[in-house]
DNA sequence: TGAATAAAAGACCCTTATATCCTTTATTCA
DNA sequence: TGAATAAAGGATATAAGGGTCTTTTATTCA
């Protein structure tokens, strides 16, 4: 009984790579030691060259900051550090996550709810909403702390 | 500043369309009368032909039933009908769904979280918990009596 | 029986996500 | 200044998901 299943999921491998190397950034880069994109395609088993894509897209949006040439590498600047997990999910996967219908109906809402609207949408709503409040920085906190693995 | 950005999505395509089918045929089709691929599509404005081949799986699995030839079309049976969500998300799009780290990671436990597993975890159970006990029958039950649209 | 109907099945194509590679630009430091 | 380093950028490859088309099989009914 093969059924072909089409591995669904939440956040897409870019915005997951990209949340990890974030974090990883601030819990590791010092303004004496920038983080290398080698040391952390290395550090979390992701491929380097895409690492290096999605750090790109980062730093074109300003969310990380970076410098070229020797001892270069990512930092976050103070107010990268403040930046929101959901900031980033928007940047790598767009705005639609937390909104779209889970039946990807274009007209679902309270008033006009799909099958399954009800069931869904606190689910949604309730992730978005911590993920609104929740910084980089207090992710690197936890990780510093040993209390999480990256 | 163009950012290529992944759309990703909690269920695939395959499973919103298979879920909207379910609960059309559950909610349409009569003894007398049953619901063929051509009039689904139409209806609920799927690809036909896409449609039929996610309706070949469902079958397939038997979690809806068919008779070929004139007159012949898609049907529920009893049994069918007391089919819940959580099994058709698992047939279309596996079972990792509501098991996977949302940060990918291999590992990912309340012993052994990654920086958002608090933070996910209850949200993604929540949901999961409500489509283990909701049935194909309850939703048609809801489409039948308007509140809600397909 | 045979023509018409509708699902089953399989081959195929297009788009997007994921991943790799190569060249260019900026920076450091000997 | 120039060699070495590391990010930026662009072009390309691979795989999976989404979608289409054609043929086969089963069924009905005239």
């Amino acid at each position: 009984m093969s059924t072909t299943q089409s591995e669904s999921h939440v956040l897409s491998k870019s915005c997951q790579y990209a949340l990890r190397a974030v974090v990883y950034i601030a819990a590791n880069a010092t303004p004496s030691h920038l983080t290398g994109a080698q040391e952390m395609a290395d550090s979390l088993e992701i491929p380097k060259h895409f690492l290096s894509k999605i750090l790109q897209q980062l730093t074109r949006n300003q969310l990380v900051s970076s410098t070229k040439g020797p001892n270069g590498g990512f930092y976050l600047s103070e107010e990268n550090e403040r930046t929101t997990i959901d900031r980033i999910v928007e940047i790598m996967d767009g705005p639609g996550l937390f909104k779209a219908c889970v039946l990807g109906m274009p007209e679902c809402s309270a008033v006009h709810p799909c099958p399954l609207h009800f069931q869904a949408v606190d689910y949604r709503d309730g992730l978005y909403h911590k993920l609104k409040r929740l910084t980089i920085q207090e992710l690197a906190d936890v990780v510093h702390k040993g209390h999480v693995q990256l």
